[in-house]
DNA sequence: TGAACATGACCCTTAAAGTCCGTTGTATTA
DNA sequence: TAATACAACGGACTTTAAGGGTCATGTTCA
């Protein structure tokens, strides 16, 4: 599967874990609220630094995030 | 530290493992041969994608890429 | 019945990601 | 002293990520 279509799951799955919105998110990690819609749906090649701010928005840290089965081999 | 130089010094630290040159890494992950020099310098904000391809050239998964001490925290 | 909120889907700029050409410095080895 | 391999750097170029605007849809609740 896409890594674009893991990281937007992933992103979603920790976000509702939080019981937050797209646009807290964004807010939270200074990015547009239409783009946090964008990466979780698999539409946004996102870049580590970006990536590095909504993962640090979801307040898990960076080997957590990708400590899911979908980036296991 | 920069999330830029963190991923390249773990790049860096895989390549030296496998004990292959920029060059042959760059030709496997199917990138410009410059542009490997930079990632591992932290001079580029890299892509998911172009990420993607670096790890899978290295022979780990992405979540064995992250499980290093400079992603946890 | 409509106002407020959350999400999604376009479309369009402009900054930046990524490519490709070259050159330089260093170390090793014939 | 040249030939090879590797790493680093720069400039110019092409492609795309990042950001923003707007409209549509669905849900909830006064």
């Amino acid at each position: 599967m896409d890594i674009k279509l893991k990281i937007g799951q992933r992103i979603k799955e920790l976000r509702k874990g939080l019981e937050v919105s797209q646009e807290s998110l964004a807010y939270k990690a200074e990015v547009d609220r239409t783009y946090v819609t964008d990466v979780e749906n698999g539409r946004r090649n996102v870049s580590v630094e970006i990536l590095e701010r909504l993962i640090k928005a979801l307040d898990v840290s960076i080997t957590e995030f990708f400590n899911a089965k979908e980036f296991k081999k």
